[in-house]
DNA sequence: TTGATAAATAGGAATGATTACTAAAAAGGA
DNA sequence: TCCTTTTTAGTAATCATTCCTATTTATCAA
């Protein structure tokens, strides 16, 4: 999971991708992010180091890179793209309260047979598992606080 | 899944909700689709019959049901909301090219053991599959026209 | 090393789904 | 019926994302 410049630049330059500081920088942020974060989340990181950097590059550089293969988006709900380095089969957990997603890697989830009952010229090319529920603070301040929601509104599905 | 006009009232009834016409022509919409539609496609479905009707009042009608629990928000992407009448326990298909979401009721989806390496103060409430794929007619216009996407728009109703 | 070329960047404007605000209408209960 | 609370519809606002475009930069070939 840690990569050096050069590997960087060697993923980008096999993916005909040209390798600029900027787009290092996000890509880098990504890696070694475990939270999922939005685009704004990656700007407000890169920011610092590059105080030029336009929200703008940040979306862009992350449909380049989606379309290249090398970040997934990953879907909690309809408000905000989250995306995701981690490309091996792997699923996740939604806390509904905070919205923090969270890796689950269980090789079982990796096994499920194909669904009964699709037209048969449909083509399955992945599929995911979101799992919901709350983490150990938000199901305290759920219990402690009926009325006054905690801030962030829960998505629901 | 049919539903008299006073079976509707009664539900809405024993939520705590006021029976409007309009409030029942929306749910009633959604209840016989199995499109998973947007709040602008029950928009237009329920507009000729009420032409008065506000897009505003779509959205505010989807979120009370939401939140009385008669009606599952689907999110298929960050991009729009779909809705989903249908409370059993199923799972979706989801076509990359037209969007169509179709159901997938396979009830051995439905025993998915908890999933390892969870934080132990995580309480999981719900879990859902995302299947992904092309359905036959995006396979076909995919392999004959690379160039040119088929319009991304869902098939509603 | 240099120059050509295509891609990437930054900034501003535009888009579009959703929400907020609010006055008027309507539903349900007493 | 009358009262209270929801609901409706219209308009404006919000905000994530995309579009447009001039400038800069990376890569490659000479
Ligand atoms: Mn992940
Ligand atoms: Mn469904
Ligand atoms: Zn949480
Ligand atoms: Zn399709």
């Amino acid at each position: 999971m840690n990569f050096s410049l050069d590997d960087i630049q060697q993923k980008f330059r096999g993916c005909g991708l040209k390798s600029t500081p900027q787009r290092t920088a996000i890509y880098q942020a990504l890696v070694h992010s475990t939270a999922h974060p939005t685009a704004e989340d990656l700007f407000a990181q890169v920011l610092p180091t590059y105080p030029m950097l336009s929200l703008n590059t940040v979306y862009y550089t992350l449909g380049v890179l989606r379309t290249a293969g090398l970040v997934q988006e990953v879907n909690i709900g309809h408000d905000r793209a989250r995306f995701d380095a981690n490309l091996s089969p792997h699923h996740h957990v939604i806390c509904l309260g905070c919205q923090t997603i969270l890796d689950v890697m269980d090789p079982k989830l990796n096994r499920l047979t194909s669904p009964s009952g699709l037209p048969k010229d449909f083509e399955i090319t992945q599929y995911q598992v979101a799992f919901r529920g709350y983490c150990g603070p938000c199901r305290q301040s759920k219990a402690s606080n009926t009325a006054s929601s905690s801030g962030k509104r829960p998505i629901s599905q």
